[in-house]
DNA sequence: CTATATATCTTGTATATACAAGTTAAAAAA
DNA sequence: TTTTTTAACTTGTATATACAAGATATATAG
């Protein structure tokens, strides 16, 4: 792996195991590049890496400072739901496994051909924070690079971090499309809700480093007690 | 100004005005160093600058590939609102003009010194897409570095490119959090909805290049017809 | 004709360096 | 003591270069 990628991973871990706390600096730009035993350009690129997660705003003349931790549940920044709110509270449950199947007509449209042709594996959870229902989550995900992923256990794991350590996959960029809706017979259910209290509805395409494996999923959440998370 | 975000500007111009399609290769990094009469790096950084725009993606072997165009209303991406559906259908309405005041109450933690000495400028606008009101926004901007703004004409007018245009003010960053809420009293009449409907509500912060400048924003969206959307 | 190797194009990572510009604290002058 | 200047340190921009690695078209060998 790239050294500058190591170098995020390394400052992103102090960061958030408290190392560097809020409103403090990071070591100089100089000072890593001693430690690390490299030169300016690189370590330059790790902090840009940082700044585009949030975890710092860099200032001239002054230096790296560190900002507020993540809060909510943190829509995008490639970091998933799991690393807004921090593993202690929350709980993962699989309602159905992965299974391998076709792709649902509403996405066939914006498929290649090579995703058509692999399948999908699709499976559903709802996550609890402080064992409260908040999120229910739809995923299909390309079956191509993924061998035995239908008999993984997801339960309380993070399905990125996965990904990234069993198959060496991450995310790379996405979009995502945001509306407002009420939660209907089936979301009410699954989230313990009134059939008309509003939710937020999420369509997200996230992609990966592998070609053609794609990542779809359609999440509905109830932000009476969170909220949707996000700095750019 | 910096020659790489000349760059930026030239390229994302270039790609707006349909120069380069959804689909097409930007010019390499070396043809592009040799028109600029620059280097990778400079160019390079460039380039990842446009990428963060969510304009191109990058593929090693292969090229700048243009994206999608935005569709939607486009959250974030310092773009805001304007940007994403275009100007042709899009009409804005200033219900209450830009005064200064104190600032809000709930905004007050927050703040830096600067911040509450300066106060604020507080405007309200309502967005229209093809006649149909969708967007209901409350701004604060911080009262500094804004001469005669006060008196100036926002009415169908993209906010942020007035502030950079007139101001040399450019978003440099932010934040944003998300909650889906039914419209209430005031916002079912002000975007022409049943007061149960649900509507996405978004708290922003946009940091500036200037210091302590930044703009806060409460927005209340109708999704019925439209949605919000983002690249990342 | 087909499959394989090769050359050439692309972006990715990295080193080394230089000067500009913003910030801060210490030193010098009032 | 107070103010001003200076020096030192920070990030921002930029040049020049090298090799690695992915993609693609061309040439070669079967």
């Amino acid at each position: 792996t790239p050294l500058y990628k190591k170098l995020i991973d390394d400052l992103r871990k102090a960061i958030d195991d408290g190392k560097y706390k809020k409103g403090e600096l990071l070591p100089s730009e100089n000072d890593l590049c001693k430690t690390y035993h490299t030169t300016r350009p690189t370590v330059r690129q790790a902090l840009a890496g940082l700044t585009n997660l949030g975890y710092i705003v860099r200032q001239q003349g002054k230096g790296s400072i560190v900002s507020e931790p993540k809060r909510g549940l943190g829509i995008l920044s490639v970091s998933g739901v799991t690393a807004g709110v921090g593993d202690q509270n929350l709980r993962t449950l699989i309602l159905e496994k992965p299974t391998k199947q076709s792709w649902p007509n509403i996405l066939l449209k914006e498929l290649t051909d090579e995703e058509k042709q692999a399948g999908c594996i699709y499976f559903t959870r709802v996550r609890y924070i402080n064992n409260v229902p908040v999120l229910y989550e739809e995923t299909f995900i390309t079956d191509i690079h993924l061998p035995r992923f239908t008999s993984r256990n997801l339960e309380n794991r993070s399905f990125l971090k996965i990904l990234n350590e069993q198959y060496q996959i991450e995310v790379v960029g996405g979009e995502q499309k945001i509306w407002a809706i009420t939660a209907g017979k089936t979301i009410s259910k699954l989230l313990k809700l009134r059939r008309d209290s509003p939710i937020v509805h999420m369509k997200r395409k996230l992609k990966t480093n592998m070609k053609d494996l794609n990542i779809y999923s359609w999440l509905f959440c109830n932000t009476e007690n969170h909220f949707l998370h996000d700095f750019f």
